[in-house]
RNA sequence: GGCCCUAUCGUCUAACGGUUAGGACAUUGCCUUCUCAAGGCAGUAAUCGCGGUUCGAUUCCGCGUAGGGUCACCA
């Protein structure tokens, strides 16, 4: 609110460290960051906080980058690499220890060297933070084990602390908002002071509620944290992702859930964020990513459901008609190929195999009459006469030239039986679509199959 | 344990002192020209506990309980 009096352009920042992949917990910042900047006409600053090289994992920050891009999350400054600006972190250093707001402390935890301490005192540090309200913590809790107050900021002057390059980043970057998961909390003072000692301006702070695994603990590499490329490869749609992501701790306060990019960006605020952890279970992911389903083109849907069908049936020419049975069964792009593989649909490429059994409906459409085989035999030679007459072959004429005698037969009994021996499965389509996507000669030879088994 | 934060259906949440405590996902049942899917309708399900303040508390306060975060020469 303040850098908005001040008509300051926003800044907002993501430093995420090239260690491992993204995942719902930290994504989320980012993501509300990033509808943060975009609501408010702000910029973002991308920033690598790779100076623990003992952690750094090989082409992390490639991938982070990547599945950024994905999202469609774009940023207006950087990628910097805080390994690549340790002149400027020492130029700072060096100064506020000439200042005297810093100095080098002879103990060493290997006992071979000086470390660097800002000096402290016992105090209150007190800020408005944007998601939690007014936050008041004494910097006495900050004291070690031997009671000394002032923290260490550095290793030595070439090798400066997380604490210190942030502070120094944030400053030099001129971030007006401090976005970040709630862990940052109690490091919050130590900032303040450090500013302080830097003589550099204190950003508005805001922090967020972590989100939890279903265990209640903070969702991590060992915890439940399924990464978002892994989303991304299922094939949920990336607005749709951001939408899940967005709720999962925010919303705008509506009964609407299911919101576009640009809705989610116009009806973000900082006010609405929860304050207390959300449990990450992904269970509404499906249904969202469902209706953005809905809310695409249909040629869209269409060519993507067949890029999604596995290759050996795209060659066949029914798969094109398959697409309609096909988009009211998914969840997701993915949910396309895990439909073939299943098996679901074979029987619209090769003839089932029968258990006679089966063509019996169960017990329960039979609306009480007694069913033989003997007369299941006779329905399908029927309805292959009926079916033999058809000129128009659709899936209307069909069902016409059927209804009347099924009416009259029992639906349950000769639709059962019909839709059995065209698909060999229990549970299908209805037997008319089958029929007519199959086609009448391959319809009347399976029927012709069936009723000979018997 | 110290410090900070939090507490509404199973889950995500709405209700800025007065509501039959609302919605969504999931779940259950029914309907929808046999099954499945899709769609429609309906149902089950919550204010952590105890004290205050108040005519009236989900809402404000205190205590308790529970959960989260953090206490590095990691970030």
């Amino acid at each position: 609110k303040i850098a908005l009096m001040q008509n300051k352009k926003i800044v907002v920042r993501f430093p995420p460290s090239p260690t491992g992949e993204w995942h719902f917990g930290n994504i989320r910042t980012f993501v509300f960051n990033y509808l943060f900047a975009k609501k408010n006409g702000g910029e973002i600053v991308m920033r690598f906080e790779d100076t623990d090289t003992a952690r750094n994992k090989e082409g992390a920050d490639l991938l982070q980058l990547d599945i950024l891009k994905k999202l469609g999350m774009d940023f207006d400054h950087g990628p910097y690499y805080q390994s690549q600006r340790k002149e400027i972190y020492k130029k700072e250093l060096g100064r506020i220890i000439a200042e005297g707001k810093a100095y080098e402390a002879e103990e060493n935890q290997s006992g071979t060297g000086k470390v660097i301490r800002l000096k402290n005192t016992e105090r209150k540090i007190m800020w408005k933070d944007l998601v939690k309200g007014e936050i008041v913590i004494d910097t006495s809790s900050f004291k070690d084990e031997k009671g000394n107050i002032d923290f260490i900021i550095a290793r030595s002057i070439d090798d400066p602390l997380y604490h210190f390059t942030v502070v120094v980043d944030d400053w030099l970057m001129h971030i007006t908002h401090v976005l970040r998961g709630e862990d940052h909390v109690t490091s919050t003072p130590r900032h303040i002071l450090i500013l302080e000692a830097l003589g550099a301006p204190i950003p508005l702070y805001g922090h967020m509620p972590t989100i939890i695994g279903e265990n209640k603990k903070k969702l991590g590499k060992r915890n439940g944290a399924v990464p978002v490329r892994e989303y991304l490869e299922a094939g949920f749609l990336p607005d749709a992702l951001l939408n899940g992501i967005s709720l999962l701790g925010w919303n705008p306060g509506g009964t609407q859930e299911v919101f576009t990019r640009e809705e989610l960006i116009n009806t973000f605020s900082l006010e609405r964020i929860q304050t207390h952890p959300a449990i990450f279970t992904g269970q509404k992911f499906d249904h969202i990513n469902k209706e953005h389903i809905k809310m695409l083109p249909k040629e869209v849907i269409e060519k993507e459901i067949f890029n999604h069908i596995p290759e050996k049936y795209q060659t066949h020419s029914l798969s094109k008609s398959l697409i309609s049975l096909i988009v009211e069964r998914i969840y997701k792009w993915g949910d396309v190929a895990t439909l073939f593989e299943a098996g679901e649909f074979e029987f619209f490429f090769s003839a089932p195999t029968l258990e006679i059994e089966k063509l019996l409906c169960p017990e329960h459409l039979r609306k009480g009459a007694t069913v033989e085989l003997s007369q299941i035999k006779k329905h399908l030679e029927i309805v292959s006469q009926f079916l033999e007459s058809v000129e128009e072959w659709n899936t209307e004429t069909i069902k016409s030239v059927l209804w009347d005698y099924a009416t009259k037969e029992g639906r349950g009994i000769v639709l059962w039986a019909l839709r059995y021996a065209l698909s060999g499965k229990e549970k299908s389509p209805d037997p008319f679509t089958i029929g007519a996507l199959i086609g009448k000669t391959e319809t009347l030879k399976r029927l012709i199959y069936a009723s000979h088994l018997i």
